[in-house]
DNA sequence: TTTTTAAAATAATCACCGTTATGCCAAAAA
DNA sequence: TTTTTGGCATAACGGTGATTATTTTAAAAA
């Protein structure tokens, strides 16, 4: 249960200083042990890095579950709920910086490139649950294409956000998100009420 | 005009070993000098790294200015356009993937985030600007948020195209940003043909 | 041609941080 | 109570790579 802690901890030192400014002793410090406990637990820095995005991954996801039991019957409440997943607070600010800072590394590391597929799978196939309480009849194909332009919408929107959060307070986000998504929803449902 | 070269020797090194990975030594030998002539030039890695960031946006804009004396009449075209800019061949791929490595640094690097602001002003007044060929009478707010709305759909769909290329082909961006755009686009027009 | 200055190579240093090794303390087992 | 085991702290080690200093080379000026 320390790992957990630890990685949490990480995340939050990953989120103050970046990535590359995130030295071991300031993850043990901020988990209130030492680093002796840090690398008892972990292979080494990589996976203490690794454990931190996995966590960031289950606290998302485990949001995306809550919200499972209230699926949206109008685009308007739909919008409303997507916007809720951009970086609009603290706490959601927190967990996009750290998956942000993470891309980068990504790139040049197949274990976290997996790790954000398999991210991206859940939130595909979540969307496109969603999607579907939204209009009933819709193929798989369909739904899954529009998943994907709604992930995008929010990655672009959040992005943005995070790298100038000073001009992107969380009013302009759900304008654009909703600029966007509106639209693209309104076409999916097929029915165009003005 | 070494500087420019070593800039670009620094973007290669980035794009195949990551920023982590990327040593000044590398640097060098991608430029075909040694550290001590990448040193005489910089003040120090932090300073080559930022011009290699420097270097990538000057491409990207130097690109747009290219499109600038063809401005599309209809919704097709500004797509089409719109997708050029996408990670869709070798060249821009590259490119993409340095961008985005940066974005995890420039969270806890003010100089770094000034760059990027630098650039999306600049990107969102280019995408301002063809929307007005677009539709003339355009207000200035409307021409911004939906440039906001169209730089998000590029780079939500662009992140998932690099994290994630074995499943992203050129047919799925295009695919995926087409389903935000046309719909976007044909509201902002106006009027809807069907 | 000599002198001088700048450009870049080579080599040495130095700091940083992850890792590893050792030791201690507490809790459970004998 | 003694023993033992495992969880963690403390501290020393070592590698890696940026930085700095020195030297060489080449080009321009005198």
């Amino acid at each position: 249960m320390q790992q957990r802690s630890i990685a949490s901890a990480a995340i939050s030192v990953i989120h103050g200083a970046g990535l590359e400014g995130t030295r071991l002793r300031d993850v043990a410090r901020a988990a209130h042990v030492t680093t002796g406990a840090v690398t008892h637990y972990f292979d080494g820095k990589e996976a203490v890095l690794e454990a931190a995005l996995e966590e960031v991954v289950r606290r998302t996801l485990q949001r995306l579950g809550r919200g499972r039991h209230k699926p949206p019957k109008d685009v308007e409440t739909f919008v409303a709920q997507a916007c809720a997943h951009l970086p609009v607070d603290e706490a959601s600010q927190m967990e996009w910086r750290v998956w942000l800072a993470f891309w980068g590394k990504a790139i040049a590391d197949d274990r976290l490139r997996a790790i954000h597929r398999r991210y991206y799978e859940a939130f595909v196939e979540h969307v496109a649950h969603v999607l579907r309480a939204l209009k009933p009849n819709t193929s798989s194909r369909e739904a899954l294409l529009t998943a994907d332009a709604v992930i995008a919408t929010l990655d672009g929107v959040g992005v943005r956000a995070i790298l100038e959060p000073e001009h992107w307070p969380s009013k302009r986000q759900r304008q654009t998100a909703t600029a966007l998504l509106v639209p693209l929803l309104r076409e999916f449902e097929g029915a165009k009420k003005v």
